[in-house]
DNA sequence: CCATCTTAGGCGAACGTTCGCTTACCCGCG
DNA sequence: CGCGGGTAAGCGAACGTTCGCCTAAGATGG
């Protein structure tokens, strides 16, 4: 097996060279500024594919102080919903041209110092953030504020920073409408890190969705669980036992949900007919619970695409104040909140 | 709100300047090399984070012809095990001081075309792909071949590529003999897409392991899925309607098994007292199924670390044949090969 | 007291681009 | 025949680094 030589690049001087050219004016035939005569432009063209000339962007960047490229911060991978507005991202930026590059942080927020240092010396044109334990991290807000743009699917502290996601008191409000209109009562909610604000504007939305239906909120029909399935399970454990006459559960998300289903099989308790179960966020397993889930549509891959398109264009633009948009959800009806169908 | 300016960033040259130095003595103590005296040294620390001096790594990157970056190719992030790779991978890489610029390829194979061009353009040092729909894509290799380190998940046509994953023809193996092992003599299975490669070692490995234990393979007692829950679910019930005194099932993943689980509830029996499942990956939710899944542990974060270290690797010591590292996997029984435990 | 060595620091070039100007040429017009 | 105008192409600088080499000193030694 031969051995692999470094095989310096060429570079618009060798394609010059060639064709009998100053490199510059190869420079103007490759991106298209100038004046230069048919003949020489296509001899140009020709000598550059056959040497297999590729562009070599960093050097571009070095001059137009402009990188068309956009930073990643990213939380755990496994998280499903950050999968598909990550997939959303990608798409839109590599659709634009631009070159995402990522970075990840732990889930317990270590790696944040090293995160946006990393993406600055690479010279990023703004990031995006997609990681919701940044929400706790007070630092980001200081490093990034007026320094770079920068779009995120979450709450950060700190203004300057412009957010893209879903109306969360919506949700919390949809799902609990849902149930009482289901004719429940007594309807207990599993909610996720209560530092959160995604956390609060949900339960916000579960509370006054209660109150505008006459029903009294009671903080004893909430507990919180850190958002994965086990811990899930356990809260709803602890509120059946707390008040076993619930017959509605609002899973904060379709994993928590999954985890308040896995609950109440252990405690024989038949979904929907005991008790029904929502869940939200819409995740692909959510149609193969046993029973399919009931949920809120979130639109995760679209709200990454709009997140990258406002990142971008706040880029190009040059811009101004932080906006925030919000993408509508929907409730989608499955079984785990209606009577079995057989 | 004030309109953001922008703000060129501190060169060496501007604290250089501040420092009374030249930038070449400033270039000196931001990194070590040469001879300073110290009082110098600390003076110009003390601007350069005075200024808020950040590096521009293209800059030096166009010198040091090494980007200290490299490409990560892409599939559907809501591949759960895609994800858990690619996180090992980029925390291997920011550990040892990397960037990650990632571009996606559709599923359907479309984007091919973009993302290499897009990462050679931007000078990555090497390649890791994690996207099984490349397997199909002879023009990769063709692309890679001899040009740029590349380090693969799958298998990938063509040479010069090292593999980094698990032995799957054990995993075939392992599973079918544990079914075999609890007593199964008719033993179906539902394999993802033929024309990958991981399709057939797993296939290979139940098939070795029905001949090892002198059973017969019959091809009736395969059927394909295309790796979706949905697809899984329709090729269990094709087989179960073939042969109905199936009484054992391998699916060749998690989510298939999943599928799998789908169908036999919808055709009333019971797992695993009329028929056992076992999946294999080990994905989170398989915990979480009812009844939990017995399944083969594919450590993926240590692959995509494992994968990310052999890139580095080979673009550091500019290295030679491409390797194939197998990382080991192991058999994780629960409840859905097991008697029911009350 | 001069030759040599060491130390601190500067200089110039190079990496691969883009961009604004300048130059050389050809053409037609008055 | 000379002049203006257009077109084709080249030139020089700049972007922010690193690196090898050079030059002043001051220190050391015989």
């Amino acid at each position: 097996m031969t051995l692999r030589r470094p095989a310096r690049h060429v570079s618009v001087k060798d394609v010059a060279a060639r064709a009998g050219v100053s490199f510059q004016t190869t420079s103007k035939v490759l991106n298209g500024g100038g004046s230069v005569s048919e003949v020489t432009r296509a001899r140009i063209l020709q000598v550059a594919s056959d040497l297999g000339y590729v562009p070599n962007l960093q050097a571009r960047s070095l001059v137009m102080q402009r990188t068309r490229t956009v930073g990643l911060v990213t939380g755990d991978l496994g998280d499903h919903n950050l999968g598909r507005f990550i997939d959303g991202a990608e798409q839109e930026a590599r659709r634009q041209g631009y070159g995402v590059l990522m970075t990840g942080v732990e889930p317990e927020g270590s790696g944040t110092e090293y995160a946006l240092p990393a993406l600055m010396e690479r010279r990023v044109d703004g990031i995006l953030i997609a990681a919701p334990q940044m929400e706790e991290d007070r630092a980001v807000a200081h490093v990034l504020d007026r320094t770079l743009p920068v779009v995120s699917l979450h709450h950060v502290p700190g203004a300057g920073v412009s957010m893209v996601g879903s109306d969360d008191e919506m949700i919390g409000h949809l799902a609990t409408q849902h149930l009482i209109g289901k004719g429940h009562r007594v309807i207990a909610t599993v909610i996720g890190k209560p530092a959160r604000e995604v956390t609060q504007k949900r339960l916000r939305g579960y509370r006054h969705a209660l109150e505008d239906a006459g029903l009294t909120f009671d903080e004893v029909l909430v507990e919180a669980a850190d958002g994965d399935i086990g811990a899930a399970r356990l809260a709803t454990l602890e509120l059946l036992q707390r008040r076993p006459l619930i017959t509605a559960i609002f899973a904060q998300s379709d994993t928590m949900a999954i985890g308040a289903l896995s609950a109440l099989r252990e405690r024989e308790m038949g979904v929907p007919r005991d008790c029904a179960v929502i869940g939200c966020d819409d995740i692909d397993m959510a149609v193969y619970t046993v029973p399919t889930l009931t949920t809120i549509h979130v639109p995760f891959f679209e709200i990454g695409a709009q997140a990258m398109r406002l990142l971008i264009e706040t880029v190009t633009t040059g811009a101004l104040t932080p906006r925030t948009v919000l993408l509508p959800v929907h409730l989608v009806v499955r079984e785990s909140t209606q009577e079995p169908t057989r």
